[in-house]
DNA sequence: CCAAAAGCAACCATTGCTGTTACATTCGAC
DNA sequence: GTCGAATGTAACAGCAATGGTTGCTTTTGG
């Protein structure tokens, strides 16, 4: 498969959503946000979704309405995005169960398991370091 | 989709071939090591033939013939393992070109695929430090 | 009450992975 | 040189995930 690109939609919503608070715009619309993404306001919708489920920012319905960031932007790295939209694991183990006759067979899982979830925990650690504030900041220079 | 095994399966070929060459067996077919995996021979066989592309396995056609480690399975580490496997990256960025007369989509691909690698980076350091003997030492003990 | 916008369900098309069958190719053994 | 065993590889089916689209429901401010 392609990997996916929801970290993607999701960390440029919110810096663009930061960028037009900072003009005076805290509330944008899905179509609002989509056509800077360049992709379906339901697309936006469903990514801003997932966003919301985890706090990173509110949804108002209704006339008027539309997204906000939940809290500053300084304070929302891309590993809370990436928990919020990405869970599934970047390296997956055998789809059938090994053959338990043979030892490597036996034993192997766990021991995959530990180094992915090690080299998964420095991906992320790494993610940690750089907030939705950073990355406008580092657009507008 | 679900992430790949395709490491997983070359990660389990390679250990089950090391442990074969420690009895005394150093070449095996790609149905004994279906076996163990649990799957195809011929899925093994597109993995292996990956494996062999980057020249950690040798292959040999014919009566009699099978695959075996291209080199000390001390010297071959995970990274090895998924560079030959898996090129795709790990986060994708838009599918279509974000809009260019936002600020946000002139500018954020460069900005995210700068963090992007830094945490492909780190995830590859961290395979970098598992051998192939590595992983079958833990299984055995 | 009305209109605007989120929420959501149901699709479709595409893609990638696994698995399977079938066949061509290679090469050692005899 | 022939035979047989095994790799190499192409073609195809099934399945799941993704992005995209449409249409409808729900909410809510004015």
């Amino acid at each position: 498969m392609a990997a996916n690109s929801r970290v993607t939609i999701a960390a440029h919503a919110l810096a663009w959503l930061e960028l037009a608070r900072r003009r005076g715009r805290a509330v944008l619309t899905s179509e609002e946000v989509a056509a800077s993404v360049n992709t379906n306001p339901v697309i936006v919708r469903r990514s801003l979704g997932d966003l919301q489920r985890a706090g990173l920012v509110t949804a108002r319905r209704g006339n008027g309405a539309g997204f906000a960031l939940g809290r500053p932007a300084a304070e929302i790295t891309l590993l809370d995005v990436w928990l919020a939209v990405s869970p599934e694991p970047l390296l997956a183990l055998h789809h059938s169960e090994p053959n338990l006759e043979c030892p490597v067979g036996r034993g192997i899982r766990p021991v995959l398991t530990d180094v992915y979830d090690e080299a998964t925990g420095a991906f992320r650690a790494t993610l940690a370091r750089t907030t939705v504030n950073d990355v406008l900041e580092r657009i507008l220079t």
